[in-house]
DNA sequence: TTTTGTGAACTAGTTCACAGCT
DNA sequence: AGCTGTGAACTAGTTCACAAAA
């Protein structure tokens, strides 16, 4: 009805597993267009890329009426729709706390320039690496700099790679400057601040889980 | 009644949210026993760490009855427990495929070593790293030597670090190589083996979300 | 009294199945 | 005919609330 506009009904809550699902469609499609394919159906992209076919319609009904019926999705189109609603349609903007072994390899991580992410800055308390720079040439600054630097290069994102007694204080100070989105990376539990968007990867807790499905899953009774 | 043999009813599932739990109840424990604390009821767990009292309490009895009604938990106790669920009671050797940044970052990641990991191979193609060592002294084979590796160290999980399009590749050596548990890093979808338990995680599209939220939470209208 | 373990109620997320558009 | 967009049905996951145990 409302044809494109729709947009997100302002209070109501996307799922993440919904927002995490676009990131990956927007993937399957840049990988379409390279292919030279102009137009897909879900079903051929779920398919194609072991996606459920009603999943991906809903998904994408949410924002808009992107599809033609008896067609399905024109590539361009879509991708530009995806960008749009993901923010990436502009440069987003990724400082990494921390300039560890960890915070050097995310801040050299290709997979993140390439879809309009730009690592600007990293942050660290040791006065050795202050004033060096990562491979890539991400400079890395002392942490007391953070509110200046974070003002100056308008800075949208934090990764948080620090030991994870620092976790908690280093999130405070990253919240305190102003920033509105972080991924962590320390293990353990972090207070969530409010009006701030908090998403943790916890390696622990990925590898025991493979863990649990090991010691589960071999015996078939005993 | 069945005291705490309960054990998984063999056939069915337990949910991965569940599994993810149980490794932060034992992160929280630790930071308990540490403490000194000896006895915590699901209340004061929940409150303490942010977690759920009745969900801790499900998660739990689903395994056993490890509490003490009118008291809580033991520490001790219920560490033992769910370091055992977790398959935490023995060591557990991991190899890490792909010696780039992140490769050697994840072998020397301090974590892993913590709760009962052992890093104990890395993988790659490139001459000029096999035979090398990462800087706490994982050493770098020849991809080749795969299997034989994962053999003569028992290597029980592999974590896939190398570039996006080797990833499926990889994962198919590691699989024939009698892996069955895989840790992927690699962005884009991958061929779930059967009778392998593939978990990934993907950072363009941890990034990608936090960006959503930034794009839909900024304007109230417009 | 305190706190577990658990059915029942609820909430969220997925999949089905089909009306309606092209 | 083909495929989307979507209500309805279903499945999974969480929280409530309380009987039973210590």
């Amino acid at each position: 009805m409302n044809p494109q506009n729709k947009r997100k009904p302002s209070n109501e809550q996307v799922s993440e597993l919904t927002t995490n699902r676009l990131s990956v469609y927007l993937r399957c499609l840049n990988q379409l267009e390279s292919a030279g394919v102009n137009t897909i159906s879900s079903q051929a992209l779920a398919e194609q890329f072991h996606l459920n076919a009603a999943q991906i319609r809903k998904d994408l009904a949410y924002f808009g009426e992107f599809g033609v019926r008896g067609v399905g999705y024109y590539v361009k189109e879509l991708k530009r729709h995806l960008r749009q609603i993901l923010g990436l349609d502009r440069k987003v903007r990724v400082a990494v706390m921390g300039a560890g072994n960890l915070g050097l390899a995310l801040a050299d991580y290709p997979g993140f320039r390439r879809e309009g992410f730009e690592i600007v800055a990293m942050f660290d308390v040791a006065d050795a690496k202050i004033g060096d720079e990562s491979r890539s040439g991400v400079p890395i600054f002392d942490l007391k700099e953070l509110k200046k630097i974070v003002k100056r290069d308008r800075i949208d994102i934090a990764v948080i790679a620090v030991p994870a007694e620092s976790a908690q204080p280093v999130l405070e100070q990253v919240v305190a400057a102003g920033i509105k989105a972080v991924l962590n990376f320390s293990p353990g539990t972090l207070k969530q601040p409010k009006g701030v968007k908090l998403k943790s990867v916890d390696l622990t807790v990925s590898l025991e889980s493979l863990s649990f499905y090991l010691a589960q899953g071999i015996d078939p009774e005993e």
